[in-house]
DNA sequence: GTATAATCCTCCCATATGGGACGAATTGTA
DNA sequence: TACAATTCGTCCCATATGGGAGGATTATAC
């Protein structure tokens, strides 16, 4: 059948919702309830703002998460961010490239280790991170904007629990 | 400082821990608290498994997006299946272009609009998705397997109102 | 009814992504 | 010390992915 025409005030009116959408029964049907919600959720929170990033930016995927890991934890080298991002070496590795060369990071040898290299943040990497992060916070903010005080509570330790426990598969 | 050695009893545990790990820490730094750990139990949970799968059987991950859809509900057109999963349109008609060049899929004419297609499933397509499927529900299950079933139920509502009211941008 | 705009899907092309191989460096073993 | 095995990061290359144009069809405006 045809999509229905728009009325005026169809134009006024915020976007439609997801559970508008011919597929939202899928939700309740699918055999996997939590993961596809969970994924559901992430894409529909990430894949925007990481396309208008790649856009306005130039920033790649990797490159955003090299920004985040570093930012949390300066020096260190592109082998834990691959354990923690679960992305391949080589993605680490251009990601890492291509902040160089842009002066966000630098790259020096690890005295300990010559085969490894160690990253750190330049003070314009650290100010693009900071110019950046606030757009994932508002997404965030719009997401959880539906639960109350309480849910967001429970939200927080159910998913602490579960990122805790988790084996890292590689 | 280097990566510690592997001892014998090392080798007889099980994988390593997300805990253990470097960045575990940033989960609690990052201000993005909620998002990133949606988004990271999302990459753990489906990236080895896409992988394997594109492996294995050379099912890309539009692909099997659409066969999820399919399965939920038959004779779906392809733009139903890009406003729910924010898939850019090639990606999926490419994707079913392939399916059905594989004939897990059949595309016929939309009598009410011609220029849509009505995606099917044929029986070949339904046989994959039950055998695949099985795949996802064992590793939500190992995802899920800390939290009680009290928790359990705590997480589907929560997922469940976070989804329901969520604003579809495009 | 005709013209204009909007929608749908596909194709082309540039780029992002991931597997595998390689050289360099380190660790383990005799 | 010598030598194999492992680890690290990078490069090459095939493929997946997404933006944009374009032909076909349908909706809207006059």
């Amino acid at each position: 059948m045809p999509r229905p025409p728009k009325t005026p005030a169809d134009m006024e009116e915020t976007a439609p919702l997801v559970r508008d959408l011919k597929l939202f029964g899928l939700f309740d049907t699918v055999p996997i309830r939590q993961a596809y919600r969970l994924a559901f959720l992430t894409n529909f929170y990430r894949a925007p703002l990481l396309r208008r990033i790649e856009q306005e930016h130039g920033l790649t995927r990797p490159e955003w998460t090299i920004l985040i890991c570093l930012s949390h934890q300066d020096g260190l080298n592109p082998r834990d961010i691959c354990d923690f991002t679960e992305q391949p070496r080589n993605n680490v590795s251009r990601g890492a490239a291509l902040l160089e060369a842009k002066g966000l990071i630098t790259r020096g040898p690890d005295p300990e280790d010559a085969r490894r290299a160690l990253l750190h943040l330049t003070e314009t990497g650290r100010a693009l991170y900071a110019r950046l992060m606030p757009l994932f916070q508002a997404r965030e903010a719009e997401m959880l904007a539906v639960l109350s005080p309480e849910e967001r509570a429970q939200l927080d330790h159910l998913l602490t629990r579960l990122t805790a426990e988790l084996p890292v598969w590689r």
